[in-house]
DNA sequence: CCACCGTGCAA
DNA sequence: TATTGCACGGTGG
């Protein structure tokens, strides 16, 4: 096989990411990013170049022997930054965990070592790369080694060999020192002759091939360049020597110590759980550990069930995981059902007559189900008319409690996290994309494998988050809220919301008509045809075409998004038919084509998915389709909510919380005239208007009550005053003004705002009143910019997260009251301050009082939690 | 084919 | 240079 070294040098690269990359940093402060992106770097090195050798050189702090041949050497370069240099070592660890050689040499550049190092491989037969930021190191390329410059940022490697060198430059690559000799390195301060550029010394070059035979031949030069190249003979010569790479650094090279070996895989993921890569740990790949089985997993007949069962009732608890056919929501889809107790011993079955066997401990509430995504368990085993009960346990929830701003709760990066393990992920198990496998394709050995050590997963980092639950004072929000929460979800997925199908192919053809005529008159207007939809061939209309002055770019161009229409309506007629456009084609493709690509044709409903570790604050999301963000300002739009309707016999009830996150704020910072205006049941922006344009409140007019809305939207966003004066259009004078006239008015708010964003900076976290918390490393940030949303967010979590614990309360609530009264009446949304309820005729009073008081006492607080109730055949009707 | 961007809908 | 989300069509690698 052939050798292939890839030497990178490591200041370069570590520089490269620093300046290319987001300020990153861990939650104990230290900065990542040159780390991030050096390795991400080093994984996308070794995936495309495959080389058997690796080795990264590092400069030392030592002066090197070009300091000590001219002073000022690379005099004039800004020092490391603090937050680079803290890198530097960590990163170095982390090389020491992957078995990568490091090659440092006092008194030598890494540019040396590298140059020395590629020379010898060269000569034992490598084919060598050599990895850097730095154009300079393109010297070195040859027919056998490759200098690999990073590009646009670290995106990119740009390759050199030696034709690729006389292509570009007309010049070979050791004509390249002789050329920065002429024009001197402003970056290393190397001086070269002065009023010798490029352009000149090229030239030169060309004709005399090195310094050294244009200085024997200088007689042949005329002019002004004879006389600079004269006068500054010593000073090329100097220039020259200070810009060779040094390939014969006088050290012993023992080329076997830079061998690919395998990697400390335990010690990476350790470094990586600190740094906070998770994302990376899936792309660890070693030769050993390639067996990621952990436990094997034990057909169980159906015979035999009966002792699993009896044992299940012994221990009163069971870990689960159904494994289902992608396929139609409500048919019966489980493949597998996997059962363990211990985690060592996992059963297994795949007939329905076993699952219906096992129905008995399924619905049991004495026996307690632990998990990773019961609410998938819960939803296929409604097909078979099981009830999941006691559901206690889910490690993916409980790891979303723990870290709420993890971007994954994968059983992969939980098993990394906690046992320090790699497993085989998902997507590794199914590919992703268009190309993507599905469990029934694959062998049942490997499903096996897989879900067995999901099961072992399950029980061995059980405990451990529990005691971090506990820990963080979260056993309430865990075991009463969100453990609860998972029922309540999988059964709102799985009944669904009826539409009408009819009303929404009526709509189809309304809006396709619409957008055929305003596509003819855009045209006409435009004279000539054009992709609307298209961002960039609009902007090429508006502002080349019709040279309609530029309101604002985006970073690939013109903007016309509705603001900036908004304001060139009066500019050209086209420009209201765009928006008209615009407004229709959100509504067909995004709400009538979306819908009706996703509607049930078996239950005539609609299945969104509700998602419980998605947000950082602790609301839930919605997806396939997002039911969350159904039109309702505009008329237009909010006919939509007409398709929305209820069942025979039924009407959809809708209780919304009535200004939940600012009461959520009275009560946190205890301001008491925030709360007494609360408790007097006032409009809470006609009484914020009076306070802050001080008038009486029979004085306010609708435009000071819509600026005091935008200011009450402010502070619960964390303020600033430019935001204000966006969102109002007003300078930002004037929004600072009403900022710090809202403070003076409401002292505790501005109190709670500096208080919540100092315990942030201090504790590295802020909390909603459940404890649910969230981490907040960007407050720490030098980044004023970062540090500033770091601020809006200390400030807006504690609102939005406490808004999301107390209707998750009511929600369990409402949902347990529904079923202790055994009403046929459903829960089917939640709309973050919103339930909507599909009531029977005959249980319509009943549930309106369930869902008023359980939202209103879901939390005692020192201002009344208020709920108004509204009830329809469609959506429509109910709001 | 995929990732990203610009856009726009909700609370 | 206001918080949290999701989905669409276009674009370019």
């Amino acid at each position: 096989m052939n050798k292939r070294l890839v030497i990178i040098d490591g200041n370069s690269l570590m520089n490269r990411a620093f300046y290319a990359l987001p300020d990153l940093m861990n939650k104990e402060g230290l900065h990542t990013n040159a780390i991030y992106g050096f390795t991400t770097m080093l994984f996308k090195i070794i995936d495309n170049y495959n080389p058997t050798h690796i080795s990264v050189a590092f400069d030392l702090k030592a002066p090197t022997f070009r300091h000590k041949q001219y002073e000022d050497y690379k005099a004039g370069r800004k020092k490391m930054p603090d937050e680079l240099r803290m890198q530097v070592e960590p990163l170095k660890e982390l090389l020491d965990a992957f078995n990568i050689h490091r090659l440092e040499i006092e008194g030598f550049e890494a540019d040396d070592i590298i140059g020395t190092v590629s020379q010898f491989a060269e000569k034992e037969g490598f084919e060598v790369f050599i990895v850097t930021g730095d154009k300079d190191a393109i010297q070195l390329a040859s027919n056998n080694t490759k200098v690999l410059i990073t590009k646009k940022g670290l995106s990119e490697l740009e390759e050199y060999d030696y034709d690729e060198v006389l292509k570009k430059y007309e010049l070979t690559p050791f004509q390249l020192i002789d050329l920065k000799g002429l024009m001197g390195d402003k970056s290393d301060n190397i001086p070269g002759v002065p009023g010798i550029g490029e352009k000149t010394g090229i030239k030169l070059l060309k004709e005399f091939n090195s310094i050294e035979n244009l200085v024997q031949n200088i007689d042949k030069l005329k002019g002004s360049v004879k006389k600079k190249i004269e006068e500054n003979i010593d000073l090329a010569l100097m220039s020259k020597r200070l810009a060779t790479i040094v390939r014969n650094i006088p050290v012993e090279i023992n080329i076997d110590a830079l061998k690919l070996e395998d990697c400390d895989e335990e010690r990476i993921i350790k470094l990586f759980n600190k740094f906070g890569f998770n994302s990376l740990i899936g792309r660890i790949s070693s030769n050993k550990n390639k067996e990621n089985k952990i436990v094997n997993g034990k057909y169980i007949s159906f015979k035999e069930i009966d002792r699993l069962i009896e044992e299940i009732k012994n221990k009163k608890y069971m870990i689960l995981k159904t494994v289902s056919k992608e396929g139609e929501l409500l048919d019966e889809n489980i493949i597998y059902l996997f059962i363990t107790l211990d985690g060592e011993n996992i059963y297994y079955i795949k007939e329905k007559e076993s699952i219906l066997k096992l129905k008995e401990v399924l619905e049991s509430t004495d026996i307690k189900k632990y998990g990773y995504k019961l609410k998938e368990d819960y939803i296929s085993f409604r097909s078979y008319n099981i009830i999941l009960k006691n559901m206690n346990f889910d490690i993916a929830i409980a790891e979303y409690l723990i870290d709420a701003t993890s971007s994954s709760y994968s059983h992969d990066n939980i098993a990394a996290k906690y046992l320090g393990k790699k497993v085989v992920s998902k997507e590794e198990l199914l590919g992703k994309g268009k190309n993507a496998k599905k469990y029934e394709d694959l062998d049942e050995y490997v499903l096996i494998d897989y879900f067995s050590n999901i099961l072992n997963i399950i029980v061995n980092v059980k405990d451990k988050m529990e005691d971090k639950i506990r820990e963080y004072n979260m056993e309430k929000l865990f075991y009463d809220v969100e453990i609860p929460l998972i029922e309540v979800l999988g059964y709102m997925e799985f009944e669904g919301f009826k539409v009408d199908i009819e009303k929404l192919e009526e709509l189809k053809e309304e809006y396709t008509l619409l957008i055929a005529n305003l596509e003819k008159d855009i045209y006409s207007l435009a004279g000539e045809e054009f992709n609307i939809n298209s961002p960039k061939q609009l902007g090429v209309i508006l502002f080349e075409k019709l040279n309609l002055p530029i309101i604002k770019k985006t970073k690939t161009g013109y903007s016309t998004n509705a603001e900036v229409l908004e304001k060139l309506k009066n500019e050209h007629p086209i420009i209201e038919k765009i928006s008209e456009y615009r407004q229709i084609v959100k509504l067909k493709t995004t709400y009538v084509d979306g819908l009706l690509n996703i509607i049930n044709r078996k239950s005539g409903r609609i299945h969104s998915s509700f998602n419980q570790t998605i947000t950082t604050t602790g609301r839930i999301s919605s997806t396939e389709p997002n039911l969350q963000n159904i039109p309702v300002r505009l008329e237009i739009g909010r006919n939509l909510r007409k398709v929305f309707i209820s069942d025979e016999k039924h009407v959809l009830l809708d209780a919304d919380y009535s200004q939940i996150e600012l009461r959520v704020l009275a009560h946190i910072c205890k301001d008491e005239d925030l709360i007494d205006a609360f408790l007097r049941e006032e409009d809470i922006h006609t009484s914020t208007a009076a306070k802050v344009f001080d008038v009486d409140v029979k004085d306010v007019t609708s435009e000071m009550r819509n600026a005091a809305k935008a200011v009450n939207f402010g502070i619960i966003y964390g303020i600033s005053d430019f935001g204000l004066s966006k969102n109002l259009n007003i300078p930002v004078k004037k929004a600072k003004e009403y900022i710090d006239n809202y403070f003076n008015k409401y002292p505790k708010v501005r109190e709670y705002m500096d208080n919540v964003v100092d315990n942030a900076k201090k504790n590295g976290y802020v909390t909603t009143i459940l404890n649910r918390r969230r981490y907040i490393p960007e407050i720490n940030s030098k980044n004023f910019v970062i540090k500033n949303l770091g601020k809006r967010l200390a400030m807006n979590t504690p609102i939005q997260g406490s808004a999301a614990d107390i209707i998750k309360i009511a929600m369990v609530n409402v949902f347990n009251k529904l079923n202790e009264k055994k009403l046929r009446s459903k829960l089917i949304l939640q709309v973050h301050d919103e339930l909507i309820i599909e009531a029977h005729e005959s249980e319509v009073d009943i549930v309106k009082d369930i869902l008023k008081t359980e939202m209103e006492k879901a939390l005692q607080m020192s201002v009344p939690l208020k709920v108004d109730l509204s009830l329809g055949k469609s959506w429509y009707e109910a709001k």
